[in-house]
DNA sequence: CTGGATCCTTCACGATACTG
DNA sequence: CAGTATCGTGAAGGATCCAG
């Protein structure tokens, strides 16, 4: 995403970015947590993680297949029956998930507090 | 992570949506580490981060401010001056960061080998 | 210099219907 | 059940101009 002209901060085109491109992605993180606990079809993703829709946890899915953080394994059935699961990389990724998760858990009653108060001023 | 015991869907309302919102914001990962090694000026991080625009950047700066992960304060100037800086509750968030900046330090490129290989396909 | 207000374009996303 | 295709809407985000 970007070349940047900045300076030295990791703006410029250093691999941080990436992991921002691959967090920032709006239902990225919450299907690799629906994935951390073990394989997961793609119909029990759509209930694990309410809210979705169905096309975007496809494309969700597909992309963190090609980054290399799950498989899909399709079985020949009827009715089909495809999994997905977390690749070894894709594990390493959970651990800086969890920080934040428990980042959230300490201090995320600070930031609702802060919210409502610079909400009503 | 704490709960997600079972069959819970994580999406719901736990405390990790938080961050995850924070986190997903397109630029507040970036802003907030513009922020790292100080108070910064509007003019500095507009610099500093390459690609935001100007109206990003002071939404996002005042999103993180009223979520209490920074502080803006103006001094009556003329040119007026403007400096944001992280609150000690902002600089907790920089640890979950710099956790991911590590992980694509450590893995980012085999991530960018996956995608090209299925690119390639 | 900071940042608010408009305008305008793009695209992310959901809903729906359809294929295998 | 899993995935694709199409369409429509609303939000995101950039460019530009204006104000303090």
């Amino acid at each position: 995403m970007g070349d940047f002209t900045g300076g030295d901060v990791f703006l410029a085109d250093c691999p941080a970015r990436l992991a921002v491109e691959i967090i920032t992605d709006k239902w990225a993180v919450v299907t690799l947590y629906g994935l951390s606990r073990g394989p997961r079809r793609h119909g029990e993703l759509l209930d694990l993680i309410g809210g979705i829709s169905k096309k975007m946890l496809t494309q969700t899915l597909r992309r963190l297949t090609e980054h290399g953080l799950a498989t899909r394994m399709a079985y020949a059935q009827v009715p089909q029956r495809v999994e997905y699961e977390l690749t070894d990389l894709g594990k390493t990724l959970m651990k800086p998930i969890e920080m934040l998760t428990e980042w959230a858990e300490l201090y995320g009653a600070d930031v609702v507090a802060a919210q409502e108060a610079s909400t009503a001023d």
